[in-house]
DNA sequence: TGGTTTGTTTAGTTCGTTCTAAACGTATAT
DNA sequence: ATATACGTTTAGAACGAACTAAACAAACCA
């Protein structure tokens, strides 16, 4: 009975691991995150190490990543040295929390970059041909990165009851 | 004059470079991109070598991947042994293309997983607590990306008009 | 004080990815 | 046929990310 529940409960984590990966993250990172949402009660770091199959270390370093994205919170028990971790289930926060990380790193710094760029070329000589196509043509993807960044933002910033009605605004695909 | 101009252009390109990484390509494919996308007619493998600074054959599977997923064009002139580039500038279908591309591999593997270990639960003895714990969460989980990939999915079959429209249905998060 | 239990840090290893350099294939021209 | 101009493929180097094992630190207990 229990082992095939333990067998379902290998399946998901794997499963987190191949998502975690797919989206860029250490799969250990995703393991990890599935393990302790699928315990019903706070999760110690040693039982994840159990459940995970990876050494303390990465399982410390890793929760700690979670911890950070809020993907999973600490609790702490008077008298007791363990850390408990349990996880956080609204995965729209969550995806709240990697957007906002993700972009207050490389990516809003590229996007200065590609600012800068433009600039240089206003500075240029003006009124040539190729500056203009220059122009043109950065000044196209730096507004293209500003909408989707201002779409994915707000959509991030939905809670899950708008977000169901903003699924329907987008017409369901199977009807 | 000119020079400030290449100046422009190679910032550019090395912005195109870190974006790409982020996102998961390799820096060479996205610095590659950006340079067929800075020229102003179609250009060939050797000029890309030259303008981004890798090897030959680095720009050769490169450019193949640019290709795969129609950020880049190829033309032949008669009479001419080269090829030559022209970068898609509609980038939504380029975002379309990098979905269906990324889509039909590990995600959908791992959505499958996550079904089956769902199915595997079921198969378990179904009425302790912890078998309906593990369901509630694992469906959860799945409805969370049933609901974002068909999100995700429609945005991404937007034209360009209608995201605008869009943009100003999810309303600015500042007023 | 010394020994346990816990989590963290570090040094080093492994692994996959991306690049280079060079060999290769193929078409064209002389 | 030989040489040239092009793109592709391959073998291997270099690199970075993520992990392991083990040393470490800190808190508690005896």
């Amino acid at each position: 009975m229990d082992a095939k529940l333990q067998a379902a409960g290998a399946k998901f984590i794997q499963a987190m691991s191949q998502i975690s990966s797919f989206w860029g993250f250490p799969k250990a990172m995703g393991a990890i995150y599935g393990a302790v949402y699928l315990s019903p009660r706070p999760i110690t770091l040693d039982a994840l190490v159990e459940l995970v199959g990876v050494s303390k270390g990465a399982v410390s370093t890793n929760v700690r990543k979670l911890e950070r994205l809020q993907m999973v919170h600490k609790e702490v028990k008077i008298g007791d040295r363990k850390d408990y971790y349990v996880a956080e289930t609204n995965f729209w926060r969550v995806v709240q929390a990697i957007l906002q990380e993700r972009q207050n790193r490389q990516f809003d710094q590229a996007l200065r970059a590609v600012d800068e760029s433009l600039q240089m070329v206003s500075a240029a000589s003006e009124d040539d041909d190729l500056s203009r196509f220059y122009q043109q043509r950065i000044s196209r993807m730096q507004s293209f990165f500003s909408t989707f960044d201002k779409i994915v933002t707000a959509i991030a910033a939905l809670d899950e009851f708008r977000l169901s009605t903003l699924h329907k605004i987008l017409g369901r695909p199977d009807t």
